[in-house]
DNA sequence: GTATTTTTTAAAGAAATTGTTTAAAATAAG
DNA sequence: CTTATTTTAAACAATTTCTTTAAAAAATAC
């Protein structure tokens, strides 16, 4: 099958949040489109057939939730629905207005990217029943393993408990394995984005991630690299 | 070579309940047509052969009955009735217009998947594979014994008597060993759709569940694990 | 219709995680 | 070899998440 460029519409009344969405998500090769105004999307989304929607609970015009009822009476468009924290977000969001799922402010980079290829991965497959491969998220170094489904990491067949952020960091350094990043980048892409805190947070997570691997096996530990002056990598092929 | 999936068609007046259903039975990889007036539906049943047809009682057009009656005469495709509760679902008539199943509303999407599943398995024993989740009728863990068609658990040998929730929870986690469930998924999941409540309802039914259990077994109740941050699973090898 | 059980909500207390700070160790460079 | 810089380590404070408890609401049985 052709690989097209899926395209996406972006509706965030903030222009940082949009902007901050559309360069991650254009590095991933998506094709963008903005909106601010609720009904202004509707509009854009009814005209023009969008792969994907991010779409902003709180917006002027016309609320997300009414946004995504009216667009379903005519387009099955998938849609991601972003509520801010204190947004009834701890309870169930309702799959009565069609939302395909949702993303509680201020995520992380990194979470949205993997929700919005998710997403597109799951309704690309309903379209083309043949794509049975049942896509398992796992990642296998010599001696580390994450299955990201079961959001467990094994170290030489021993299950290893992280702390939510530690799984994040190995996870996201193991899906570039030997590609070294800043730590400014981790803190941008890993942690969420009103976060400005110390660059040496991440040397502290580092040190405990390697702390825990080491318990089991000091190769493992060892695939987390230090880069002097540039950051940290994940090693592919730990040789040691 | 290709695996056949069975074909479903889901008949609601309701959109969002067909939209529902929908996408619970495409993950499960059936593929879905869709008809909300009963008399469009018995054309589409009479020219396509479906492996099986979920049908509203209430429709407009032809009512369910009616639609499952005319069928019969030349079809004998499996049916399974969704029956609003009031709606004279206590009459178990259903079974006479040949209705091989029913299901009240408001259902859990996890009850349907189960009883099409097992619906599909009785009808043709060899003719489709069966579809990621197993559906067995007994799980067996080392301290943990779930048999579903006796809805019993036993811990050690020992009965616990669980709620209806408790058992439905615990059913769905020991379905999938070692997943990790969020909070908001098992609430879509294991509660019926019309269910919008809090999450942490979900804490205080994995509380009384580990309750019970720990009145047997420690080991038993230390099988539901909390991934912080994430939300619980059922662990297969408690081997702590 | 009342009583009982089950489920849900709410709120306080406990536990775990995360971020900052400080000091020590390691590395690179002169 | 010495110094400056960077990284690691460890301890503490702040925050977040989870558990527990209790009480209200809903469903079910009597």
């Amino acid at each position: 099958m052709k690989e097209k460029t899926a395209s996406i519409l972006v509706v965030d009344d903030e222009e940082r949040i949009r902007k901050l969405l559309k360069m991650y998500l254009e590095r991933e090769q998506y094709r963008i489109d903005e909106a601010e105004d609720g009904s202004i999307a509707l509009q854009m989304a009814l005209e023009k057939d969008y792969d994907l929607i991010l779409l902003d609970l709180m917006l002027p015009g016309m609320d997300g939730e009414t946004v995504c009822e009216k667009l379903r009476e005519s387009k099955a468009t998938p849609v991601i629905m972003l509520t801010a924290k204190g947004e009834e977000a701890n309870r169930v969001q309702g799959f009565e207005v069609g939302t395909d799922d949702y993303i509680v402010k201020p995520f992380s980079p990194r979470e949205v990217v993997l929700r919005v290829k998710a997403l597109l991965r799951r309704s690309s497959k309903t379209k083309f029943l043949e794509t049975e491969t049942t896509t398992k998220n796992v990642i296998v170094f010599p001696h580390l393993t994450i299955d990201h489904d079961a959001h467990r990491v094994k170290v030489d067949q021993h299950e290893v408990s992280l702390t939510p952020k530690e799984y994040e960091l190995l996870y996201y350094l193991a899906q570039n394995p030997d590609k070294v990043f800043s730590r400014e980048q981790l803190l941008k892409d890993v942690w969420n984005y009103e976060f400005f805190g110390d660059l040496r947070t991440v040397d502290t997570h580092v040190k405990r991630l390697r702390e825990k691997l080491n318990k089991v096996s000091e190769e493992a530990a060892e695939m987390i690299v230090t880069v002097w002056g540039v950051g940290y990598k994940i090693e592919a092929d730990s040789a040691t």
